[in-house]
Parts: structure tokens; sequence; C-alpha cells
DNA sequence: TGGCGGCCTGTTAACGTCAACATGTACAGT
DNA sequence: ACTGTACATGTTGACGTTAACAGGCCGCCA
């Protein structure tokens, strides 16, 4: 498929092989090899021998060849779309870290644009890759119509339901709920919502959640503002929710429409938290630094990660398909955006 | 090293092989190899049956056994620490895109924390890593003293000089430049500056440009305000400043730290524009919200990280070791967070 | 008509590793 | 002394691929 053969010629090696130290320290390659692996069976002498031969030239095993031979790469493929938001890339950090520590390498494998065909292409790549496991880092509801390669355990990040697979996750409805009946416990007589957009999992699951929360406390439930996540949004929605004076309560379904929000607040001249109380949702660096600073809901994303990299390991020793779900609890974290209502004390 | 073979049994074969795929067109390993690998000198109707063959059968070539027998791995290894901060999270994205374009996939190389030790781990993981070539995404003043394996390309996104590798980068002097002109254009009598950390290299040529820059226009150079990155440096210097009336204008080394400068001048009653002018750098996604939407030097990380996989692949192709310096300019976005000074006209 | 070069295909061997099997030693239990 | 078991090491072959080489066919030119 395009590649030539410009190159030529075979493998210019770089290192030492097994056969190298094994020569060295006068030994079969196959004690190497069990002294590499940390197999049982190998006289404490003999191994120290090995060893030094293997620091001698500097020896590191081959992973393709112990791939090849083994069909374990020790390699876990992360497929994931817009690296640049928040979650994802928090998220991929911890998976990183726990990776690593694992010993396993990542093979990062991106969505190149939204379209189903991008996220196509980027399952047909696995086939070719030399992961034992994958990650999936996208949203579902893009993967919707899209097969995912057979035999190869899976770990979705995202708490949507409808797939045969573990998933790890924050438990969004947790979060939504928590935040909601902050504001409720403060004393606002309802909670506006500029949710995430429609076809978001996390986004609906928030804000069913918000709605069901006030439902169950007998409030009534305002219109929902559309939003995409996008700082641009929340402004949008500001504006519209400025100039009603019945709104004491926003919550947003992220911390950039919350952004968005209160300058449009802001520019009308509503105050936060006097006039408006507002919460968010993801507890990003820069929140506790939005003027006011803003009381939002935290996502563990470091738990979310390394659960996702656990459960997916557990899976690729044990050979065995799972499908538990583990939902990593967030918190609030109250900062200056919220306060009680004109009038009321709490 | 601690791995136990609890697995046992060779590997369970997922996919097709080049033999399957062979004995299906009736042809020899060989020309399906040729076929894969767009070889010339396959008659069109072999390669056709060659390639219904692998349809029918979903041939994946085995990237293990390739690499091996090869010595390529198509795939990069990528040096990064701190995914979660702008400048590296979009610099990764952009590698991964140019990355899987071309072909190449990607290994993460996180490193988990700030120390030598871990950069050393890092590095050292890589021999064992199947990898063509290595771009390191960590600021190079963590380097010292690291070495780096030879006989692999290398490019680094970092615009220090004192490494003997191809760099590709943003031009920190030139956006710095920018920002300060811009500043001094609006007719401001000079301009203050909240650094980024000392040992940055990127912090240190953006201040010095600063600092150049005034001189070149025969303008005092007030003292520079420390910071490191973080949205609280940028509201400690923000306090800081705003009690001093002669501070008119304020160029902070990124665009977090400008947004905790924004929310202490709110704090403290100082009107911005109208009162003190801020640049920001970095373009962050959230800026054009910022209250008001921050005025600041936008960075093309998308040209930086394609930049850096063109360079590290011409390398891996020619296998020379070049040693040439790409530096992509960065644009000035003017929004509203900058104005002349009260009673002046620009 | 012989020879030569461009096309097309097949055979062979090796890349570095590890599972399976084959030995072999040492010592305990009978 | 004989058997069995735990320990220790070596030998063989194969994982799937591709470089190198070896032909074979065809047409063109001298």
């Amino acid at each position: 498929m395009g590649r030539d053969s410009t190159a030529g010629g075979p493998a210019p090696r770089r290192g030492a092989s097994q056969a190298d130290v094994a020569r060295i320290a006068g030994v079969s390659g196959q004690t190497v090899s069990r002294v590499a692996n940390g197999a049982r069976y190998v006289d404490p002498a003999t191994r120290e021998r090995v060893l030094s031969a293997m620091r001698e030239v500097g020896y590191r095993p081959n992973r393709a060849a112990r791939a090849l031979r083994s069909g374990r790469f020790q390699s876990i493929g992360v497929i994931a779309f817009e690296l640049s938001s928040v979650g994802t890339t928090h998220t991929l950090d911890a998976i990183a870290a726990a990776a690593t520590e694992t010993g396993y390498a990542i093979n990062l494998l991106p969505v190149l644009d939204a379209t189903q065909d991008a996220v196509r292409a980027a399952f047909d790549q696995l086939g070719e890759q030399a992961v034992d496991g994958i990650i999936i880092l996208v949203e579902t509801h893009r993967l919707d119509g899209v097969a995912v390669p057979e035999g190869l355990p899976v770990v979705v990040v995202d708490s949507s339901a409808q797939y045969d697979y573990p998933i790890v996750d924050n438990d969004q409805a947790h979060g939504a709920r928590l935040a909601t009946e902050h504001l409720l416990d403060l004393g606002h007589e309802t909670v506006w919502h500029v949710a995430g957009p429609e076809l978001s999992y996390s986004a609906r699951r928030r804000r069913t959640s918000w709605q069901g929360t006030l439902e169950a406390h007998g409030r009534t439930v305002p219109p929902v503002l559309p939003g995409d996540w996008s700082t641009a949004a929340g402004y949008e929605a500001g504006l519209r929710l400025a100039d009603n004076e019945e709104v004491t309560a926003v919550f947003t379904a992220n911390d950039q429409m919350a952004l968005g929000l209160l300058r449009a607040l802001h520019e009308r001249g509503r105050r936060v938290p006097d006039d408006v109380s507002v919460v968010g949702f993801d507890d990003m660096e820069e929140a506790a630094y939005f003027w006011p600073p803003l009381t939002t809901v935290h996502q563990s994303f470091d738990e979310v990660g390394r659960g996702a990299v656990d459960a997916l390991i557990r899976q690729i020793q044990s050979g065995e398909h799972e499908h538990q779900e583990v939902l990593v609890p967030p918190r609030l974290v109250v900062r200056a955006s919220t306060a009680s209502p004109r009038g009321t004390t709490a």
C-alpha cells in the first residue's frame, strides 16, 4: 500500500541479542531467556553470570521477536478522539502511567476526525497493530455500526450501557445529583441546566440525573439549554438566561461552558453568586481561578484511567470476557460561585 | 523481571497469515509480501487474486514478524511529560495525526514524574521498545545528564540550542516580541512581564525576547514577576501589580497565568483593558472567553507536531543525522484585553 | 539467431525469542 | 540400591515475514 522499498538490507541490528549474552555467559540462549523472564529454576550463580553479561553488552530483549514467538505484545492500544479535551487527556495520562508501571507499552491510535469512517479506519489499523487489548476513549455513540475486532480484550471508558464490554467511567449521574442538590440545599427554588451535546452519553446522563433530582424534590423542571461543551455555547446560554430574573441557579454540564456562562452574566450585570449561582462539571485546573472561583464536580480521571488499565490487564491475563461496570464517584468542590439566593438564609 | 508464565501455550494466532493467503491465491508467500508492500513487478492479475484472497481471510500483516525480519517497526516513540499541559497535548495530538497518516504507529512513553530518574527510566524503556525513532516532548532542561540511546533518530520539540538533534518548536522569541510590540504600539510606556519557570527554556526565551524588545525601543525594563505557568502564580502576580498605578500593560508567559492575573485585577478593581492591558501566550481554547477575551499569541502546535514527525521520518529514511532547526512563527490574536492607556489616542 | 535486459515468480534462510521436550544431577524416601 | 521428585540446563523448532538469490518468460536489438 504505497510503502516502497528504498531501504534494502536486513536488520541493522542495534543491540546485542540473547545469543550474544549466552555466549559471553557461557550458557544456552534458553537460560538467558529464563533469566530475562524471571523463570524459576535458575541457579543463583548462573543468574548472576547472565545478568552481568547482559549489563556488559547492554542487552535488551527484542520485543518484536518476543511478540512473534509468544503472541503476547505487552502493549495496550488506546483509541482516542480529540486528545485536547480535558477528560480524554487526563484519562490518557493516567492510562499511560498505569500501563507503564505494569510493564505495558501504550499504542496510541488517534481517530482523525469525527466521521464513522475515521473510527472505522482506526479499528482497521488495530488488526495490524501489535496490541494485547484495547481501551476505547471515544464516546461510544461514535462507534455505532463499527465492528470492534473480535477476540481482543476491550475496555470502554464511557458509561454507555449498550456495549457488551467492561466499562470504567466517572459516575456522571451521581455527579449531576451532587451539583443539583447542592443548589437546592442552598435554598434555590429550582436549577437551570446547560446541557452537553445531544448525542453524548455522558451529557445525556448528566442531564437525566439533573432532571430526576429536581423531580424527586418536587421542583419544576425548566427547559434545557442546549450546548456542545464549548465555551461559546456556555456564553450563548448565559446571554439567554441573563435577562430572566427568575434564574437564580444554573448547572452547566462542564466547566468550559460555565466559563462562557460566567462571562455572559458579567457582561449583563448579573452578579455571581449574589444574583445567580453557577455549578460546573469536571473541575478543570483553571476552575479555581475563574471569576468567581467555580463550584464544580470533580472527576477522578486518574482513577478512571487506572481502573481501565486494571480491568483490561485482568481480561488479558485471564483470557475471559468480563462485563462488569466500574463507576468512580465524583465529588463536589464548593468554591465561590454558589450561594443562597438573595433574601434567603439557606 | 517479575513477569511470570501463567499463560502457557504458543501464539493463539488471531488472524490469517501470509501463508494462508498464499495458499488460497495459489502463489508463494513472497508474492503476497510483495503485494502487501506495494513492490514493483507483480502482474496485475496476480495482484488482484492476492488482494481478493486477503479480503477473503481478512489478512493483516503481522507487525511483529515484519519488524523482526526487516528491523523497521513503522513506529515512533514519543517521550512526554505532563500530558495535561496545553502545549504538550496539542502537539501530541498533531504528532499522532501526522504519524498515523504516514503509516506510523505511536508509542507513548510517559515520564512518570519530574525526576531525573523517571526520565532515565523512560529512556531505558526505549531500548526495549520497538521504535524507529523518538520525538522528545520533554523540556530539555530535564534531560541534562541523561543519555539518549544512540543510533536512534531523535527530534526534540523544545527550542533549546544545546542539543545536537533536529529541533522543531514554536518561535518563542518572535511571539514574545509580537506581544510586547503590540502593547508598545498601543502607546504604553513599558510592559511588565510575568515569567514562566526559571528552568524552562521556552519561558526563558520569552522573557529574554520581551526584555530585548523593550531595550530595542529604549524603554525601561521593569522587574520580572516570577511564575510557574500556573493560574495560581498569575493570580499572585496580579495581586502584586494591582496596586501599582504605573502598571498599564502586562505580558504573561502563558494564558493560564493571564487568567489568574485577570482575576486578581478584577478583585482589586483595576479594569481591563481600561486601566491595564494584558497579553497572554498560547491561545488556549478558552482564551476567547476570558473576561475580557484575551489578546494572546497563538502557537501553531499543529504545525510543530507535523514538522516534528516530518523531520523524524526524513531522518529514519535517510539514515542520516540531521541538525536543522525549524521554528514555526506564532501570530498575535488581538481580542479585548488590550487598549491604549487612558488619556492617550494610540 | 543469439543475447540481453526488463518483467514476474518461487525457494531458501534468517531475524530473536521462547515452549516443549530432553537430559542430567542431587537428594529424599522406601 | 531403586524410585521419585525437585532443581538446573541444553537442544530443537517454529512464530510470520522479507532479503537475497535463482530462475523463467518475453520481446527487442544487433
